[in-house]
DNA sequence: ACCTGAACACCGTTCAAGT
DNA sequence: ACCTGAACACCGTTCAAGT
């Protein structure tokens, strides 16, 4: 029943199914997914837990950037695998039962590394920002038109020098918009940037904290 | 017409109202919608244009870092009084023809900073990051009951010195989910916070962009 | 206890018929 | 050209009736 739903989930994302798809996979009527699991939004909570229990938490004895910057990295991989998932987990945090451990594994690295007091706002800020992203990417793989119809937009902005910010802008999405390839190789480089950008931010906060 | 839907925007969010209200509000039926409008995309670009050149933008002569700080702390400021905007201003980026002069503002103060070529990467891990927190915490206004769950769950583990990172988070939301306006107040500290990491992010490679 | 099948109250969207 | 009102093909969810 759970594994119909993340089945679903992985073909067609967690908003990409319905109650009447989810019970005909199973060869069941609607009614019986309310019988033994639950309304929509339980058997959502049964995909995501499974999701992040399926998340690989990086080795206990990885100095704190590493850790994070793998689990952030390889958490991507697996999240994008099943669209929709980021954006809620964005949402619910560590009401999903598996992502406690998670949590408490990720502050613990922080609060070693020194962090102290500051190391829960600083997990909340890491795995929002990156969440959030992996569901931006969810979004465009869930509806390609989004970013084909930037792409056009910005196409016709290319030799503006009313707006040079702009031309540029238009400029690198020229480069990278050609084929689907291109594409996927620029959204894990933009999402390993991300990460770096976020580690490094949280790198200036460690060195102000250890200074004093 | 367009005002109605974003005074229903304004009141429900852009995921909370239905054509059938919004036909309701100017007292016709819902098929005047699509005569004059269209479908109910083209109501929500009609909303996110009108949003959009309703955000303020700081002016010229200011120092990038107080530009960009200014743009995004403002423009949460008034994207929040529209739920459900931000998300989509996330995933659209210049579609949205407002956009346009704003994206073409930011990436050149970025690159009077001094970023070169990387300002149009810059641009988008700023207004990106900062768009989808805010949809973060739109999800957050349009159902409370997700946060109270969340605190429900991480009281029950605030005193367990098996897990001291999931503690520490735990006591963090005690401090700030006792009442309405210090979760209010929270939620600005935190987005200032996320800001702030982002620029010091940002600032680091501007650092290593000019040494060389 | 579990499944069946219909029903309810909604959606967004379309369309022939009116004026 | 614009409005009317019904209809279509969907949703999630509920429920009495069956086994």
């Amino acid at each position: 029943m759970v594994d119909a739903a993340i089945r679903l989930t992985e073909e067609h994302g967690l908003d990409g199914w319905t109650i009447r798809q989810l019970a005909a996979a199973i060869r069941a009527w609607p009614a019986v997914v309310y019988h033994h699991v639950g309304d929509r939004e339980a058997v959502v909570d049964a995909v995501l837990q499974s999701v992040v229990a399926g998340m690989p938490v990086p080795a206990d004895d990885l100095p704190w950037r590493d850790w994070w910057h793998r689990f952030l990295v390889d958490g991507r991989a697996t999240l994008r695998r099943y669209r929709g998932v980021a954006r809620r987990l964005a949402t619910r945090g560590p009401t999903v039962p598996a992502m406690l451990a998670i949590a408490d594994h990720g502050i613990r690295v922080l609060r070693r590394a020194g962090f102290g007091a500051e190391s829960s706002d600083v997990y909340q800020v890491l795995v929002s920002s990156s969440f959030l992203m992996v569901a931006l990417e969810d979004e465009w793989a869930a509806d390609p038109s989004l970013r084909s119809r930037t792409a056009a937009v910005l196409a016709a902005h290319r030799d503006r020098e009313d707006m040079p910010g702009l031309a540029a802008l238009a400029s690198l999405w020229h480069r990278t918009c050609n084929d689907q390839e291109t594409l996927r190789a620029r959204d894990e480089w933009f999402f390993g940037y991300a990460v770096d950008r976020a580690l490094d931010a949280v790198q200036v906060r460690l060195d102000i904290l250890t200074a004093k």
